[in-house]
DNA sequence: AATCCTTTGAAGGGA
DNA sequence: TCCCTTCAAAGGATT
């Protein structure tokens, strides 16, 4: 069980989370991998024959320019939304909050404060935090994960009681200035602002998806989710803001379809929503990074993206992976905070998954990956 | 269509 | 306490 009650407020469950720095501490050997870093890339893809075939011409020009000029739209047009983050974010937090980069997704973006020489990466060292509606907490992308929690009249909200382990979970915040939202606020929701999908990057200009169109009309965005959990009686939870983490169990939210068909009692049954696992650190750095690595090297491959986040993920400094597991815990935090009963277990066998020979296959991710 | 691949970290259960 | 398993995201590849 996570350490929820260690420190209270936003000190919750740190320490645990340092643990995983020990290993990779030797600031010798970070240079060392940050050297090798810039050759991963070549490495990876000259291991993915296709890819290097395709890619041997040297990288394609990144077009940013229309990216560009779409930040800038966004951030002219979410300026005064911004201005009330201040009221919201925590001191520590203080001055990290600044806006996305990242068009058609509301992100605050958290500037490396550990940047050496006080240079700041593009994009490298920012974290995404999903924007919220005035007055409402930067990590409201885990708030509305029910409509029972996100019920302002919550009252419970404040202190719950884990129905499964019965351990008592405090509030390290009163959460209930969090979940309310403006009156109106579903409508005042434009498609831009809503983090009513997964994290999408611009990716355009270099051929990366863009499940969830800007173009969208609120309604048409929010469809994707239908459950009773979070939709209100107009079929859109009553914040209207759904979120990621619930998705229907018979797939993926891009997949999910809300028109009426006749289903059985066991079909609605299996398709209940189900609430994801929150992400943990290296998840949270991997949705920020993934873009810039396939902008990098025009990979698409997954498996081969997450092979170089990973490396890069190493090749981080303490400071800078701490923000993403001070990230990871409150995302945590909140999580338990809005389903004190959900438990990891709940989504086991979910997923299918073939037995594989763990043996033979770490066997031969070391020959892989054997380019440093 | 479903699952695999690939990464790290969290969580839970069994020994 | 340790070890193992599963899931979280992602999207091309594979079955």
């Amino acid at each position: 069980m996570p350490q929820l009650n260690s420190g209270g407020g936003d000190d919750l469950g740190a320490n645990d989370e340092m643990i995983a720095f020990k290993d990779e501490g030797e600031q010798d050997e970070k240079i060392q991998e940050n050297a090798f870093t810039e050759r991963d890339l070549a490495d990876l893809k000259s291991s993915l024959v296709n890819e290097s075939e395709i890619s041997q011409n040297s990288h394609p020009p990144v077009v940013r320019t229309g990216q560009q000029e779409e930040q800038r739209v966004y951030e002219d047009k979410h300026r005064e939304h911004l201005e009330h983050l201040d009221d919201v974010t925590k001191p520590q937090d203080g001055g990290m909050y600044k806006a996305s980069p990242y068009s058609g997704y509301p992100f605050l973006m958290l500037p490396d404060p550990y940047h050496p020489n006080g240079q700041v990466s593009p994009s490298a060292n920012k974290v995404a935090v999903v924007q919220q509606p005035h007055g409402m907490h930067p990590l409201t992308s885990l708030l509305p994960y029910s409509n029972e929690h996100f019920n302002p009249s919550t009252s419970h909200l404040t202190s719950d009681m884990s129905q499964k382990t019965g351990v008592h979970r405090h509030q390290p915040h009163d959460l209930t200035s969090f979940y309310s939202l403006p009156s109106g606020g579903v409508g005042q929701i434009t498609s831009s602002m809503g983090w009513q999908s997964q994290p999408v990057y611009p990716l355009s200009s270099c051929g990366f998806r863009q499940p969830y169109s800007s173009s969208l009309t609120s309604n048409s965005s929010y469809s994707r989710f239908s459950h009773s959990l979070i939709m209100g009686p107009s079929g859109m939870h009553p914040t209207g803001i759904p979120h990621p983490a619930i998705v229907p169990s018979s797939g993926r939210q891009e997949q999910f379809d809300i028109k009426p068909h006749p289903e059985s009692k066991r079909d609605r049954e299996s398709k209940k929503p189900v609430i994801k696992k929150p992400l943990n650190a290296f998840m949270l750095y991997m949705k920020e990074m993934r873009a810039k690595v396939i902008a990098e090297c025009t990979l698409k491959e997954s498996a081969a993206i997450n092979q170089i986040l990973g490396r890069r993920w190493h090749a981080l400094t303490r400071e800078e992976q701490a923000k993403y597991y001070e990230l990871a815990r409150k995302e945590r935090q909140l999580h338990m905070q809005l389903y004190p009963s959900w438990s990891a277990r709940d989504n086991y066998g979910k997923k299918k998954r073939r037995k594989r020979d763990k043996q033979q296959q770490d066997s031969a991710t070391d020959n892989s990956l054997d380019c440093s």
